[in-house]
DNA sequence: CCTACCGATCGGTAGG
DNA sequence: CCTACCGATCGGTAGG
């Protein structure tokens, strides 16, 4: 419905990507850094994440976003700085959000198993329910820009540090390696919706599996609770 | 250093997309069907299978390929019949290899362990090494079309079947589940790629610690070997 | 937040 | 396999 019409191109002025030249990049998040344009920006951002989710990042564009939310494309810039800036700050609130959730589940609980169980059903919980800004948008490395990538990392490592304690607590066999442990139980959890199907087991019970298949302890013919 | 004179833009012919109207879709792979085109031919598949699985389905594009493989973009279309059959040919043939790397790579086995751990080191060598065909293309699906991906789960389905089998014959405690331990084997095994750090422990030795963690014997009071 | 664009890039094609 | 394109779509912008 827009630009289509070679004779209005009159002699457009040559506009190099000067835009933001005033310090910052385009990865620093809000255009306003008050909390102005609150409401409608946190709209944005939901809908933005659920998007990236289903379809990645490169496969969701900007106008995909903007056409959900009610505005047109160009409109979007008000609120966001980039489609990179965007992403890079569903991605922080995301994993700032779960560790919280986390956090506070494992917190009250002392047995090491019990602690890894609780961290596991409220990840399962996390990846499966697509609430607000706590979704599956963990695991769209493919298809980000290698700048973005390396945001997106840096913020990982620090939430997957809660998952370091509690394997560091857990009393395993020797033979196990538990930085591998990990790797591999955060890659299960973090990539819940994309091998989940709706089915037979509910969320908790699908937590308890994966739990169950990881725990071994130390002590020699000991095995499940 | 194309296309950019709006001069030259004379009544252009309108073409509608009636390409292919002779039967067969746009995901029916080759344009000869015979061997004919051979060797430049595999050697677009293993150039596209490479960036496919480094960029994702969405991010690599047409113009990537023929960059590496010495072409212009339009000259590819001589051997391959769209992108969208590019990538279901290859996804097809990697999983065709695959299963037949597994399948001899357990045949002379016949304890149920012994099994899994042949079939997990094949499957971690068939994902990390970027050799020709075998490779990690297994779980790029997010970026994908629709009708491609259910082309792409059909596959899926089949070569999945040799490890329903394999978990079928593990002598496994009442209260795992066996799909949801496949699920979840699977899952590691066909990331393995985005996973996996080179680091201090082999690729075997990777293997050996997947099987560690699924390792659980019904005989109660046993775990490992 | 809309109007009205831009330049780049995309998958793909006709004709040689 | 190249030349020479096309129409669609992309992220993003100036100016209101």
């Amino acid at each position: 419905m827009v630009a289509n019409s070679d004779e209005m191109r009159r002699a457009a002025p040559r506009r190099q990507r000067t835009a933001r030249e005033h310090g910052g990049t385009a990865l620093d998040a809000p255009t306003t850094d008050d909390g102005q344009a609150g409401e409608r920006r946190q709209e944005i951002l939901e809908v933005a994440a659920q998007l990236f989710a289903e379809h990645g990042y490169r496969s969701t564009s900007i106008r995909d976003i903007a056409d959900r939310v009610g505005m047109l494309p160009g409109s979007l810039y008000y609120h966001i700085r980039s489609k990179e800036a965007l992403f890079v700050e569903i991605h922080d609130k995301a994993l700032d959000a779960a560790a919280i959730r986390v956090r506070d589940a494992i917190e009250p609980l002392a047995d090491p198993w019990d602690r890894l169980l609780a961290a596991c059903e409220e990840m399962v919980e996390i990846q499966l329910n697509p609430g607000s800004l706590t979704l599956p948008i963990m695991n769209i490395f493919r298809s980000v820009p290698p700048e973005v990538k390396v945001a997106l990392l840096r913020k990982r490592d620090e939430f997957e540090t809660i998952f370091r304690l509690i394997v560091e607590d857990l009393p395993l066999p020797a033979e196990l390696d538990r930085s591998i442990y990990r790797i591999l139980l955060l890659r299960l959890l973090n990539t819940a919706d994309e091998w989940y199907h709706e089915g037979r087991l509910t969320r908790r019970e699908i937590a308890g599996q994966i739990v169950a298949i990881f725990r071994h302890d130390a002590a020699r013919g000991e095995t499940q609770a």
